[in-house]
DNA sequence: TCATATCTGTGACATCATTCACATATAAAA
DNA sequence: TTTTATATGTGAATGATGTCACAGATATGA
């Protein structure tokens, strides 16, 4: 006698699929590119230059511009700060945006001293971990114990969370966050969170990606 | 005077965009849920459990499976085992597949530790970094000079590597890489790395997907 | 100041992805 | 064995995304 897996119904609903939008993401690529260029010392550039850099056509480029009413200057292209400036308003990018981080393992140590974070005004205030020899005070960031979870949540008004927690106990810790107010969950454990509709889950999984890779050059070779 | 960014060519041209496709993404997805499942012990499910779980529609999974020519039972739904099998079949599951990762930082250290990617078959045999005080052997894992690159790749026949090195390096270190018969590379530097069109590139920016988050979450408030 | 080359901005078109709808097969029940 | 309810498999319809092509604007140089 075989078991068959039916549906089961959640209190949450499952979220749609592809959370981030492709032209959303492009835009952050050109935001990266942007910059890139700036370093470099430029102030101007053209369509078709921008779309070289981030790998899409030129086209591409003045279509989502367009599409997020950007506008450049006619036959002189775009001025780097004036379109940094627009892509920072269409993301509707703030001055500090508070998160935390639960599970202080191998990826959540590196997370929390990744200074890219800081650098674009994302400050993880605290991070979390069931394991109290983990919460000690190194890596800048305090480790709590989850006891803490809606002392920080609430006084810093927290929105974002990373979840960097074993597979087996992210949808749990999931719950736990969306019942304390977390609207946006960053996931790296290699599974589909479930969560409400006004909940925004971004689940990466690496080793997904990874294969991918292998996929593809298999594929070509 | 403005100083305008031209196209600056390249050696090698940019990769298109949309490397890893959707519908291949969705394997893998599917293949995650149906591990899930197995392991709660279900021999078989139907379209629509699969979807709920994978957060996709009924007839989304069975199109997929349609396109790649994957059958289930009418009226019985699919056998886990079944479509495990298929699956790794389209996604050209190999036994092992060896690779390398290049610069031990916080994200390389966690990345070479991550036990999941060995028990998928994706065996990291050898790391490098520039920097000394790092080539010790820890973590399970070698790590060596750059110099010995391609000793390594040329022993284990590796076609992919994981690039966590500082972005200013990252594609200097790519075009080594390259040149040294490496196929594919998965990028955790922020930049868009150029490559020759028979090398896949999968840039990974959490930058960008922890942003992308915080402005989903205040699209919904 | 004028002429011109060239880059933007955007509808029209094409392509790709998803959903719909139903014919078909079959597991399960009578 | 026969019936029936229900899930699959897939073209056709719809919807979303990306490309093309060109009108219009303007920086640049004569
Ligand atoms: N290490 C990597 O490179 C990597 C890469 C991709 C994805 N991941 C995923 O990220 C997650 C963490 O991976 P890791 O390698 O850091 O694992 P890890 O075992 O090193 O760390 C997990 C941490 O979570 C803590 N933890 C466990 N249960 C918890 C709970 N209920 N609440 C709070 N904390 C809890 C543990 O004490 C531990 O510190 C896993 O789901 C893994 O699959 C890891
Ligand atoms: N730490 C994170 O959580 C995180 C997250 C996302 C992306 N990243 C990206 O991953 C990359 C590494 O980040 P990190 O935090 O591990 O930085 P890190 O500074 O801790 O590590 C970088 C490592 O690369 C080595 N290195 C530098 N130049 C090299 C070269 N030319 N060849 C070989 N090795 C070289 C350094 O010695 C160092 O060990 C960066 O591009 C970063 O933006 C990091």
């Amino acid at each position: 006698m075989l078991k068959i897996a039916l549906v089961e119904f959640f209190i949450v609903k499952y979220i749609t699929k592809h959370i981030i939008r492709n032209d959303l993401k492009r835009l952050f690529t050109y935001r990266l590119c942007l910059i890139g260029f700036k370093r470099k010392g430029f102030d101007r550039l053209y369509s078709y230059t921008l779309g070289e850099e981030a790998g899409v056509s030129a086209d591409q480029v003045r279509k989502d511009f367009s599409n997020y009413k950007i506008k450049g200057n006619k036959k002189g292209g775009y001025k780097i700060d004036d379109l940094l400036r627009s892509i920072d308003d269409v993301i509707k990018h703030q001055d500090e945006q508070y998160m935390i981080l639960v599970g202080m393992g191998n990826i959540g140590r590196a997370l929390v001293q990744y200074k890219t974070f800081k650098l674009r005004k994302m400050i993880i205030v605290a991070s979390f971990d069931i394991d109290p020899s983990k919460q000690s005070k190194r890596f800048g960031v305090p480790v709590l114990p989850l006891e803490m979870l809606e002392d920080i949540i609430k006084k810093f008004h927290v929105h974002v969370a990373i979840l960097a927690v074993p597979a087996i106990s992210a949808q749990d810790v999931a719950n736990r966050l969306i019942d304390l107010g977390i609207k946006g969950i960053l996931n790296f454990a290699p599974v589909i969170l479930k969560a409400p509709e006004d909940v925004i889950v971004n689940n990466i999984n690496i080793g997904d990606e990874l294969e991918s890779v292998i996929y593809y050059t298999q594929k070509v070779m």
